[in-house]
DNA sequence: ACTATATAGTATATCGTTAAACCATATTGG
DNA sequence: CCAATATGGTTTAACGATATACTATATAGT
């Protein structure tokens, strides 16, 4: 049956969806939490798994931004992750209010060993699943996560 | 390395899918508080929805289950709902160490209120992205939220 | 240049959540 | 029956996040 954006039910299958996307990413993130280093909060790994891939020093605030949570809140991450020794954090010369954060060898050390406590759950749910019906909803995902990340006020 | 599932990237493919989720989570969160009537948090108004599609009287385990939040954040949410009116609760007499919490009126209207606040957020983009994508992506969303379900300790 | 405004980061109060300890009541197995 | 144990609910401490106000520096407009 095809239900295009204007009939009645198509509003309740949109609000069913997000429904699932935040149940799922609930039990997800306590999953992953669970088997991860005690210490390592999602916050930091995120934080930690942002910096490896994207490399370079990003700023505060930039950081902030990517992980999409006030810079109040990234202080506070940023002042842990340092403390553990995992980021190393410098002024920058350019912008004396801008801070650079670099991630250290421990810290990609860290973050590679909570990608390998995390790897079997997320692969043991693919195979229950199914990886290639996840892998082609990828697309419509970052298609959505785009349009909300650009209409965010 | 082993990887049943199929080719080696399919781990960091489910890896993106999780990402995904979760950000998309946050920011329809967000986006959907930000129509919410002031006092309406999120976790107040699923606790509404949940109560004004399943009927009942469901107990407050009961219902901090079915949220996927611990028993004392939901004595917390209860109470709040219950000071506002928008829940009666009320002893059981079988059980008599539980609570039977209902949806009073006033709680179904502010419910009801609250989805006609969300509606147009969701069809507007319905609309940009694309509801029969989105609605064809349910069942599996649905499978995984369900295989979580079932595997979380 | 100077003023106004924007931005980077920190500090503080408040909120919702979890984990853990706890009390009361139910249930189960000797 | 009764002891052991499980379950429903509350309370408390710790934590992460937000909003807000604040300091310091940068940028734009006139």
């Amino acid at each position: 049956m095809n239900n295009s954006a204007g009939k009645p039910e198509t509003g309740a299958a949109i609000f069913r969806f997000f429904n699932e996307i935040g149940k799922i990413a609930q039990l997800s993130g306590h999953a992953i939490e669970r088997v991860l280093p005690h210490e390592l909060k999602m916050a930091h790994f995120s934080v930690l798994n942002h910096l490896a891939r994207l490399g370079g020093e990003p700023s505060l605030v930039e950081i902030a931004r990517a992980m999409q949570v006030t810079k109040g809140a990234m202080t506070n991450t940023i002042a842990r992750l340092e403390k553990k020794g995992y980021v190393a954090v410098t002024p920058d010369e350019r912008d004396r209010r801008s801070k650079r954060v670099r991630l250290t060898d421990a810290g990609l050390e860290a973050r590679d060993n909570a990608v390998a406590a995390i790897a079997p759950e997320l692969l043991e749910l693919a195979k229950s699943v199914s990886a290639p019906d996840m892998i082609e909803a990828l697309p419509l995902l970052e298609k959505i996560r785009r349009y909300l990340d650009d209409n965010r006020s």
